[in-house]
DNA sequence: AGTGCGGCCTGTCCGC
DNA sequence: TGCGGACAGGCCGCAC
């Protein structure tokens, strides 16, 4: 489900409400994520104060005193703020109780995203430690993806799905911004110019900042922090729009399997 | 080493 | 109306 806009429009929403809190505890009402969340996790939480939320990739870190809870929101993963007493449907595996009286919960139905627990930085932990640049940062150049991908023979968009190469572009976002920048996504990343990696660049940034201005994408389910939905959705112009003419040329948008995963491209803008 | 695939889960939708 | 199968925003771990 979320990508990086969805993970930052969630971060943004919750913020406000749990930087600077101390928190009482947590209900874990199911455990079995995609790695367990630990057992002493409501101790681990009680009394500590949360001094900033930040997003690394797709995680959430949750800086506190003690140490930091590190989420992934998976594929269905969202997190909302309720008030204390709010009942609680399938999937609300898990509450984080906030000093104010307000609950962060954690929803997730198919279960493959994650919060675990560390005393170390969170940047040098297993799971993140091995993670490409930021895609809104000056580490992502095309100099990088150009060096990065010489001699690879997967699809760029593989490439540039995997969080090893940039973070945070996930199966949306990744065949919108080759349809920007004029790729065809079955290409081999490493036979791609540096010219076009720069066009690939820009597109991937202005994608992103653009649907994180719009609350994110809600295809079916997701929901920010106050349980809203995203407007980018209205304004992708070929994920999930197959047959469905091109906004630029008005050729039949065509659908391809890449890496396992749907993706969309124009035949006659992309190449 | 890089690549491709199965698997993890539940929910939904589509065709029969 | 019911049922099986495909598919869904991610990503790990394992074979080759």
């Amino acid at each position: 489900m979320p990508e990086l806009p969805e993970v930052e429009t969630t971060r943004r929403g919750i913020a406000p409400h749990i930087e600077g809190q101390r928190l009482l505890g947590a209900v874990v009402r199911n455990p079995d994520l995609r790695w367990p969340v630990i057992d002493d996790l409501p101790q681990r939480l009680q009394g500590c104060t949360v001094r900033r939320l930040e997003r690394r990739g797709k995680y959430l870190l949750f800086y506190t005193d003690a140490g930091t809870l590190i989420a992934h929101l998976g594929m269905s993963g969202s997190m909302r703020i309720v008030c204390k007493g709010a009942e609680f449907k399938p999937h609300d595996h898990v509450d984080v109780l906030i000093g104010n009286g307000k609950i962060l919960r954690y929803h997730d139905p198919r279960r493959f995203g994650c919060l675990l627990w560390t005393t170390d930085d969170p940047l040098q932990h297993e799971r993140l430690r091995e993670l490409g640049p930021e895609p809104l940062s000056a580490a992502f150049t095309a100099a990088y993806l150009h060096r990065r991908s010489r001699g690879r023979k997967l699809a760029v968009k593989a490439f540039i799905m995997d969080a090893h190469t940039v973070v945070g572009v996930g199966n949306i976002y990744a065949s919108e911004s080759l349809f920007l920048a004029g790729i065809r996504p079955s290409l081999a990343a490493g036979r791609i110019s540096k010219v076009r990696y720069q066009r690939l660049v820009e597109h991937i940034r202005i994608v992103l900042a653009r649907a994180i201005a719009q609350g994110g994408t809600t295809l079916k389910d997701f929901v920010n922090s106050d349980g809203q939905a995203g407007y980018f959705a209205q304004q992708l112009k070929v994920y999930g729009r197959a047959g469905e003419p091109c906004p630029h040329c008005g050729s039949p948008i065509k659908q391809q399997l890449i890496g396992q995963r749907a993706s969309f491209y124009c035949p006659r803008c992309q190449h």
